[in-house]
DNA sequence: CCACCTCCTTGCCATTTCCGCAAGAGCCCT
DNA sequence: AGGGCTCTTGCGGAAATGGCAAGGAGGTGG
């Protein structure tokens, strides 16, 4: 992000606005100096300084900044919960979750459970056990499945590595190809 | 403007993401103590901090200040231009633009000019004298005149005294009560 | 051409703020 | 008790701050 414009777009608000140092450092209570050198970049932009000199020229701080094609990179901190890796591999607020899940081998079958929500799976490596309801399944490497979750589901990991997981999950009990967007 | 909660606001957003102090400063590339403080609102708030960390946590400047009517007073300086003192009363970016306007007593017509727009007006105090086209009018106080701005036109004030006017008009031809909302 | 005005910049410098480091406080879990 | 994790804070050299006042730059009028 580059900050070194931040001075010279704020003298350009200010000059639209046919406002001399003195008016605009009176109405935002500065002095001149400070003003002048903070529009010279000589001055760090901090929120005492800008927000009201914002407020005055009836701009947001943002309109300062750069425009900037919003970051498309997810980076979001993995979680771990029972031996289980999880890296989010979408935005929090995003319809659809996305998680790479490595799930550690375990030799029994963790408690089924239930929740709203439909899920997708797609297993990188190793090899994984799933029970769904009464029905038990084994997926090896580049095998999918897809299921309610309403229905009791449990997933681990079977042998000796963990197994890698591409999971793609919605929170209600659609499925996701029908939800509107 | 109240910036005492920013920090309180950004270990609010770290919070939400499960996000420890360590963390966020390595993705802002500052150190730990300085965020910590930043949060604890013993440091200034600079954008050389703030930016980096907003972008880290997908939010805005904006949303670190609280929210706050936007201020409905107008506050633009004075205009003056032949003499004539025009005081806007709009904001800028508005679609409609009113000035109250002092025009000085002259003794003869200034020439007549021509632009797309529309225009009423009404007189506060003073006689103003309207040439428009080949027609000559005089208002005095409390009367009002509305022209298409398109007809060569040409205001001035006449007698001992200035002229107050409250002018209101808008860039294109149409009629001001005929634009879209 | 000089005086004068307005607008802006900048050297000065006492004072404040910064900021990384490392110690340690608080908390939870075993 | 001990260890791990998270966060806070004292310290001190270094850097930034900001009001004042001098002065530069440009325009206008006598």
């Amino acid at each position: 992000m580059d900050l070194s414009r931040v001075g010279q777009r704020l003298r350009s608000y200010r000059h639209e606005r046919n406002w001399t140092l003195d008016e605009l450092a009176a109405r935002a209570q500065m002095s001149p100096s400070t003003l002048s050198r903070l529009e010279a970049g000589k001055r760090q932009a901090s929120l005492e300084l800008l927000v009201p000199l914002t407020r005055q020229l009836g701009i947001r701080v943002e309109d300062l900044l750069p425009d900037e094609q919003a970051d498309p990179r997810i980076r979001r901190s993995e979680i771990r919960r029972h031996g289980q890796v999880m890296v989010p591999l979408s935005a929090e607020n995003a319809p659809i979750h996305t998680y790479k899940i490595t799930y550690p081998p375990i030799s029994e079958a963790p408690e089924q459970k239930t929740h709203d929500g439909y899920e997708w799976l797609f297993v990188i490596s190793g090899r994984l056990r799933l029970h769904l309801g009464d029905q038990h399944f084994t997926l090896g490497r580049g095998e999918a499945a897809e299921f309610d979750t309403r229905t009791p589901h449990a997933v681990w990991a079977v042998g000796k590595r963990a197994a890698q997981v591409l999971s793609i999950f919605n929170d209600d009990g659609e499925r996701m190809h029908t939800r509107a967007v």
